[in-house]
DNA sequence: TATGAATGAGATTTCATTCAT
DNA sequence: AATGAATGAAATCTCATTCAT
């Protein structure tokens, strides 16, 4: 009979393009319940199972909103640190003096970090452990896209001479790691106060780089 | 009643205390086997069978010698971070002077990283991913001894007024923050050239921690 | 005390009996995109889901239509292979003799699976794969009523002396065996051309039965 | 510490190459289960635990011994028509002239499945059912060696004037419609009788091919 | 000293079905 | 007339661990 077989049209269940108020409300409940569970128990425990237990829903709901877990540990991910990318560009953008622009941008990734706590320690925590498929680590993704903005800062410092000149890779990288130890401090202990990190960082970072802090 | 003279004890299971060659060389070829199997398939896939393949051994085999995989598990992260220790130590300890001290530390760091960054690669993923029956991540455990070496130095140099003044423990995580941007760059990308790196990190240090490096 | 004039019964669930003009439409529909799914799938592949998605229709309202999945493949095997026995009947009901029967009937049995290859692989593919909640094959339901007509044929044929004689079973089997090539053909080749295969079959079986073909 | 990653040696758990006695007979009772459970349930519905129920061991032991669901089907799909063609190249072999090699081929076919029947409507129900994973079902997996020697016995007859010139495909494939009537009837009914097809099955294919049976 | 065999717990995922709206 | 949301049952597979030898 009639049966000329039609080319596959989207999905029916929840994916991508328009959403409901209430898909929209679960899928932040469901990352919301993974960001705890990574916290709790680590991310190779969190299995659905748990982040289901703490989200009070069955399992299976959580891949009714999400296709798969990988799913969900990726919008954890991605919203997490889309968000601390929000927040430096905000601060960042209104300034134009290099060495302003740096002290903003670090003032701005701490304090945010020192904010969301929970779920920077969670989305580091799966950038670090999870691997897709095929066994790429998180982190490898999207490499640059994150460390453009701080790369363009230390890249037009340097240029008008308000910073070292240092290899910009290296520049970067390390500017980096110093920002990072506030996430290493949240990661060890969720309570701990990062009053003085938060105190001395930029001063350690301008002496590093050489800003003449008149 | 203790008359009867007890037979001495039957020689110890391979546990603790008195060990044949055989089975230290066994142990370090899981060690070993076990950092290749972390580094190709990442910790979470990191099965003992995956481990045993590798060491073309039965997966019982690595039972007998670690009584469980997290045994293997810790003596990896333990036997690669004190090989680090022990390498920064030998480094620092024939030298007086802070500020000279802490050059040979980061030197010795960075080159060790380098040297051996099949080993670090995977005890810091094994590190920051594993938990224990409790839950605790490792590195949390025995936090202070690594840095404590680190911590006397810079507290010599600032006392002695060769290093600017910061909170010991800031100071303290930040110089690590920087020596580990060594980590991440293996971590991410094995057979990266840390040249640029080893060649700015000292000036760097020195600059953030007001040496005066005449 | 049935006194109180009880209201007209509300119009019938969509089950059995009438059927709207609307509802008739939507199980064809239906029964379309569920061919067309076991053919590109497969049988065991076929989810409601996949079904429902081919059809541009909620999978809820699949059970709506059908009260289960199982009714949607009832319904696609039994309007299937009801329209193979039309058109055989058709072909046949207008002829006497046996032997032309039987070559009409093998003529549009052949012909009908030609030109409804994809139903017909769909089906027959689910009646060799489901099975009902008590385990029994689609294939040994209704079993006698579809080879009615062609053992009359051979019984007729044989009394008359035109076929030669064989036990009936054997004979209808073995010349259902012979048609079902057809089948087995568009099964393993969506795109096969059946035009040797028709070219040949009735020569065959008139061969392999006796016929006398003057 | 040393760790040259060494290239995955062949896995330790049973695979393939050299087998234990113990493990040959496991998988052979395994797939004795396997074709247990598939003609008691049908395909769809022979689980890894119904399987695993059925030859009273853990479900895990099945993986253990086979690396797959699909690992175990393969083999069940693959030893029943290996055996099947043995049994039919072993009466063939013998004998040269084509009609006498066709007699031959038919009575050790039917005979084969007549004896072998579980085995038989298990396989044929998993090859028309199963998919692999990129959804290729298993009968259009090495399809001609089945019908290899079918075919050159068929060529050779036409050749020497003793069968009815037929497309050598038309043949080979109504030869083969006609001998797996056999397989249909025990699939039907595992205590359906075979004699009389076995009795009329050969007469039949000699008229339709034209066979001077003097 | 070492291993092959076996298992049980748990993980992810699929899916038909139910139900309130 | 139709659907989105949600679920529970079951399926496959992974894996650390145990044990007799």
């Amino acid at each position: 009979m009639r049966s000329e077989p039609t080319p596959a049209p989207p999905p029916a269940e929840p994916r991508e393009g328009a959403r409901t108020f209430i898909e929209l409300a679960r899928r932040r409940q469901l990352v919301d319940a993974a960001v705890a569970t990574v916290n709790e128990v680590g991310y190779h425990r969190a299995s659905l199972a748990e982040i289901a237990r703490r989200a009070q829903i069955a399992k299976s709901a959580v891949v009714y909103y999400f296709a798969s877990k990988e799913g969900l540990l990726l919008e954890l991910v991605g919203t997490v640190f889309a968000a601390l990318g929000e927040s430096v560009l905000a601060a960042v953008e209104v300034i134009e003096e290099p060495a302003a622009r740096l002290r903003a941008y670090a003032e701005a990734y701490v304090a945010h970090v020192d904010a969301h706590r929970h779920a920077i320690s969670a989305a580091v925590e799966v950038a670090v452990s999870h691997r897709t498929a095929e066994g790429t680590p998180l982190y490898l993704i999207n490499d640059d896209d994150d460390t453009a903005l701080l790369r363009s800062i230390l890249r037009a410092g340097m240029e008008q001479g308000a910073f070292t000149e240092i290899p910009l890779d290296v520049a970067t990288g390390l500017v980096e790691s110093v920002l990072d130890r506030a996430i290493t401090l949240v990661q060890r202990d969720p309570g701990v106060d990062l009053g003085e990190l938060r105190a001395h960082v930029v001063p350690y970072l301008f002496r590093a780089l050489g800003v003449d802090d008149g």
